[in-house]
RNA sequence: CGGGGCGUAGCGCAGCCUGGUAGCGCGGCAGCUUUGGGAGCUGUAGGUCGUGAGUUCGAAUCUCACCGCCCCGACCA
């Protein structure tokens, strides 16, 4: 319950009952209704935002920085209740459950069953694929009173995959996809961004059980169909990339980003061809081989005093950081390796352990580099060095006149031409890409975004049917492992992304399908009679042909009505004033394109529909 | 976990350097005036200044420790 004041009033709150919900009336009435704006609930009925709970904000609390979290609290849809735990409000709620309808619509549509898992799971179910050491740090642990290991659920695979294991036997029960819409816990190292990275969050997880490679891959495809739609009818614009699988495992996989500016994801795409990929698992070429002054001269040993880092052994020279060749010093399965990238180049680690066919992979210590190379660590590199396996990143190739270390103290090798000086030196493309690139797979060029993940398919395999005996018998009765795909979208994180790619400066401007109502009637003045009486009446007619109505009924001035209802923005605004009222008119606003109409009070029910159907999903 | 910043009334902030018993704007409540884009006037309520310890005659202010929050990084299904 929600605790109030005696008055039984809070922040904006009115009229709220004992158990702390707004009034309903009596007798909930059913209406058909199949669009997002017309209703989330059987039953709703036109609100006065008197009797809601919609505790705006004039100003942006100082622990938001990006502005579909500044909104989120504005436009009083959530509150905070700790870093990364979140209470949605009435008006954030009913935005929420029209993610959640769209998802759930489409995911039916697609063929996918509903189910619902527990959130808490026993330790063991994380043991029998070891994923409890795997994901550790990130899973909430608890004991119960019998002292028995309880972990708060991050994903799903254990469980659902135990559930298959048993009710599933026969290649008759199978194709099968299974979802469900629930709360997940992650103690993440950092939440941020109000929805965007939290503790507790609610997901969208589809699994997929198929007799073999193929049938998954047609399922693959029908979860990847039906994420477009479900962002589409969300109104997002997303873009798919080629991503990592992490620690999922599997095959591949595809991520569906919202691109924005604070997107926590880089990921690139190519401006000649439609390759996209996640920054973590993007490939790239160089454009050109790069060759630079003294590339025609002989190795030469320079003393570089105290010069170090590549910052500073480029500062030395006075030259380019990427005229440097970074040596780096791994160990793969336990031997040493030496890898070579551009000085202004990231070693991408997961590139590198592919390229390497490597299980383990760390950067070797102190210690070991000098062991190896003979040198403290900042002045290793592959000339004279033998004995070691060496990989040096393409983008090195042709590479001359460039500067690396002697592994020798204070001292590094210049003129070095890769090709000349260090014979036989294997090449693959480890670095993390970055915009400018070269298209590895078209040669146009790659441009560098940022973006939100809001859903991730994966290909699984038979990774966790195996070790969690999903076994199905085929028609000659031969028991094979079920072939996995699992299917993320992060609803609350979509719920934001929304919001942070359709704003503007007085607020939100929502996508119908996902607006928490259709309209927002705006009663100018309270206190005349006519515009009250008018509003209300429009409001129920409204109501009864399926649109969800927000009556703004408040004895507020005017400006706060607007600009609150700008902030809150709901897709049509109707305007109801003594002014207009005079002329014969009420307004109608259309919050996304400014457009505005005007029409007689009995014209309104036809008017407002009709501009509701053009502007709708 | 490393780096940086911030914690003072519901929200946004000042005061802290230079110690003297807390202030501004918005919001709330009451009244009057006002009513088409965040009104005006008057009155009023509201703060153990994140917590704890220390220094001092005296601490929001100085010192130390802890807690919480935000940003960058590492990490990320």
């Amino acid at each position: 319950m929600i605790p109030l004041s005696r008055s039984g009033k809070e922040v904006g709150c009115r009229r709220m009952d004992e158990h702390g919900a707004t009034v309903m009336p009596l007798g909930p009435r059913f209406k058909r209704r199949d669009r997002g704006c017309r209703g989330v609930r059987e039953g709703d009925r036109m609100v006065r935002w008197t009797e809601q709970c919609i505790p705006t904000l004039r100003e942006s609390p100082q622990d938001a920085e990006i502005p579909s979290h500044q909104l989120l609290l504005r436009a009083g849809m959530i509150r905070k209740l700790a870093g990364g735990l979140y209470t949605f409000l009435p008006l954030g709620l009913r935005a929420l459950r029209n993610v959640e309808r769209i998802v759930r619509e489409e995911m039916d549509r697609a063929g996918a069953l509903e189910i619902l898992m527990p959130a808490l799971h026993p330790r063991e179910v994380w043991d029998r694929t070891g994923r409890y050491d795997v994901l550790r740090d990130v899973m909430f642990k608890i004991k119960d009173r019998q002292n028995r290991e309880l972990v708060l659920g991050p994903t799903h695979e254990e469980i659902v995959t135990d559930l298959v294991a048993r009710e599933i036997n026969s290649y008759r029960q199978l194709p099968k996809n299974f979802y469900q819409i629930q709360t997940k816990f992650r103690d993440e190292i950092r939440p941020r961004f109000g929805l965007m990275r939290a503790k507790e969050f609610i997901m969208k997880d589809a699994y997929s059980f198929d007799v073999d490679s193929d049938a998954a891959d047609k399922s693959y495809k029908a979860m990847f169909d039906a994420y477009v739609r479900i962002f589409a009818r969300c109104g997002l614009r997303t873009k798919i990339v080629e991503a990592d699988t992490g620690a999922m495992g599997g095959s591949s996989s595809h991520e569906f980003m919202v691109l924005a500016d604070s997107g926590e994801d880089g990921l690139v795409e190519c401006d000649a061809c439609d390759y996209a990929a996640n920054l973590e698992r993007a490939e790239s070429v160089s454009h050109a081989a790069r060759s630079f002054d003294g590339a025609e001269g002989a190795v030469e040993e320079v003393d570089t005093p105290g010069a170090r880092t590549i910052a500073e052994v480029a500062a030395f020279f006075k030259t380019d950081p990427a005229r440097m060749i970074k040596t780096l010093v791994y160990l793969a399965d336990g031997k040493p390796v030496l890898i070579l990238v551009p000085g202004d180049r990231d070693v991408n680690e997961i590139k590198l352990a592919r390229a390497l066919q490597a299980s383990e992979l760390v950067m070797a210590d102190d210690d070991r580099v000098k062991e190896i190379t003979g040198a403290p660590v900042g002045f290793a590199g592959p000339v004279g060095l033998t004995g070691f396996r060496l990989v040096a990143d393409e983008k090195l190739k042709g590479y001359r006149g460039g500067i690396t270390g002697a592994n020798k103290a204070d001292k590094h090798v210049i003129n070095v031409d890769l090709e000349r000086d260090v014979p036989g030196l294997a090449y693959a493309d480890i670095v993390f890409a970055r915009g400018g690139d070269g298209c590895a797979r078209c040669g146009g060029t790659l441009q560098e975004k940022r973006g939100i993940e809001v859903g991730h398919v994966f290909k699984l395999g038979t990774k966790y049917s195996e070790q969690l005996g999903a076994h199905y018998l085929d028609e000659g009765g031969k028991q094979h492992p079920a072939v996995m795909g699992c299917y993320g979208i992060g609803v609350t994180r979509t719920l934001q992304a929304v919001i942070e790619q359709s704003h503007d400066k007085d607020g939100i401007i929502w996508p119908p399908s996902v607006a928490p109502y259709g309209v927002e009637i705006l009663v100018i003045s309270a206190q005349h009679a006519e515009s009250i009486q008018l509003g209300e009446r429009l409001a129920a007619e409204l109501d009864e042909a399926g649109v969800d109505v927000l009556l703004d009924d408040r004895d507020e001035r005017p400006g706060v009505k607007f600009k609150d209802g700008d902030l809150i923005g709901l897709p049509v605004r109707v305007g109801i004033g003594e002014k207009s009222l005079a002329r014969g008119v009420i307004e109608i606003k259309i919050r996304a394109t400014g457009e505005m109409r005007e029409c007689s009070p009995e014209a309104a029910l036809e008017t407002i529909l009709e501009m509701i159907g053009a502007n709708g999903p």
